[in-house]
DNA sequence: AATTTCACCGATAGTACTATCGGCGAAAAA
DNA sequence: TTTTTCGCCGATAGTACTATCGGTGAAATT
């Protein structure tokens, strides 16, 4: 434990890392209320007002912690094309593709739950990035597999196809979050189960276009473009006075 | 607009109602961190002050909120229950398995918003509650599928039934979601989706004992019990000094 | 009619957090 | 060595929220 003799931008910046760091893991543990500066600068072992000496303001943590999970993310998703080019067999891709956004959410399971957080919690500094990420995941699933042949051209394909990625994220998501919990221990085995899922989704998608050839033992295509839902009564079951609506005028 | 006589008591319960329906709109709009006595109480109408009046503390409103969560929500799996015996034939009943969660989730949208980020929020009051919720869904799943034959009795085989169970959910959660945000007004093609997906999983459980005899055009079951997944490193990639890790002490 | 009850009000004490300020001492520059 | 820089400190002003308290008037009770 000799003492390190450090300059003072090296110090300086070893305490910005320990400053997000701390943010991080407070993050992950107790959620974005609790992400003060009091609680971040202890964590990080330095006076609370020395904050101010590596961020701005409260929010400019935030947005280099936000800057951080981006980088990270366009990162992930520039290998995942690389080691999808490099798959050895047909299967063996198909598989990578479940595979490595897996890996890559393993790897940080802070900033997964993190971003899952966010993207159900419009108060999060978050939201609009996380909803924007999970958008743009869907866009390429879509394009993949539009590219694999599957049919995009009238407005209810891409619907369609915008579903089955919506689904196949979801699934991903549901999936790590079990194997990161340790309820899924083996990585291979969620593959599995999101490759059989998968099976579900393709025969969809073939089957899809002239909308009426079903194999046999397929249930038959559904009506479609049946009665629209009704839009949806956002209240909550508590009934107000007739007429009612709650007042806006304080006092 | 004559003005309505009411007794003291039911002015009173008005008065909550109206701070319940108030709360559920903050919750929604902003999430937990915007939900303060000041802006309920305003958002009802009543002063700051009043909201003692009617609950103990902000706790109590909290809890007040999430037991009317759970009475709907045991609302909703009994009617699930009843519903799913009464279908028709085995195809509309399988439908019936995703269309009435799907349902009821769209019939409290707000409701189901809160719960979605109480999950993946471990400062939330909804936090466990949110949890268990989903850990019950996914019993619940499991339950159905074994009494449908599907393998359950190795520990191997109750894992796959939690894992399909848990894919399952999400699923249905991200279609609702999909649903709610108006991506996919029209219920049935969502349930159109789910089914399809239902065939994959369908078709793992089906092969899954003998864990060999796979069909022809499917690849050959993986090795399962391989290589356990490394245990994950909670770090962000921001390397610390070496040897560090935050400091604990203040000052 | 007289009295009691109580839903609501305004004022305010107490708490937790954000952000600023002046000072200190060691590293860096002269 | 002398001077300057700057990362860190403690103190503190300002802000937003929680919860309590005494007062008020109309409903409820007598």
């Amino acid at each position: 434990m000799t003492s390190t003799p450090l300059t003072r931008s090296e110090a300086k910046d070893l305490t910005r890392r320990r400053l997000m760091r701390a943010a991080f893991a407070i993050l992950d543990e107790e959620g974005e209320a609790g992400l003060t500066t009091v609680k971040v600068a202890r964590a990080a072992g330095i006076a609370q007002s020395s904050f101010y000496v590596h961020f701005k303001d409260r929010q400019e943590l935030l947005r280099a912690l936000g800057d951080r999970v981006g980088e990270r993310l366009r990162g992930a998703m520039r290998e995942a094309r690389r080691r999808a080019r490099e798959a050895p067999s047909d299967r063996e891709r198909h598989r990578e593709t479940f595979r490595i956004p897996l890996e890559a959410i393993c790897r940080h399971p802070a900033l997964f739950r993190l971003g899952l957080r966010a993207r159900h919690d419009p108060s999060s500094p978050f939201h609009e990035f996380a909803v924007e990420s999970a958008a743009a995941y869907r866009a390429h699933l879509v394009a993949d597999l539009a590219s694999f042949g599957f049919p995009a051209g009238r407005e209810s394909d891409r619907r369609r196809l915008e579903m089955v990625a919506d689904g196949i994220g979801a699934l991903s998501d549901a999936m790590a979050i079990g194997h990161i919990d340790g309820r899924y221990p083996d990585l291979e085995e969620v593959v599995d189960v999101l490759v059989a899922f998968s099976y579900g989704y393709l025969r969809l998608l073939r089957k899809d276009p002239p909308a009426s050839p079903a194999g046999p033992s397929l249930p038959p295509d559904p009506v479609r473009n049946g009665p629209r839902t009704p839009p949806i009564d956002p209240t909550i079951g508590i009934r107000d006075e007739p007429g009612g609506g709650a007042r806006r005028d304080g006092a």
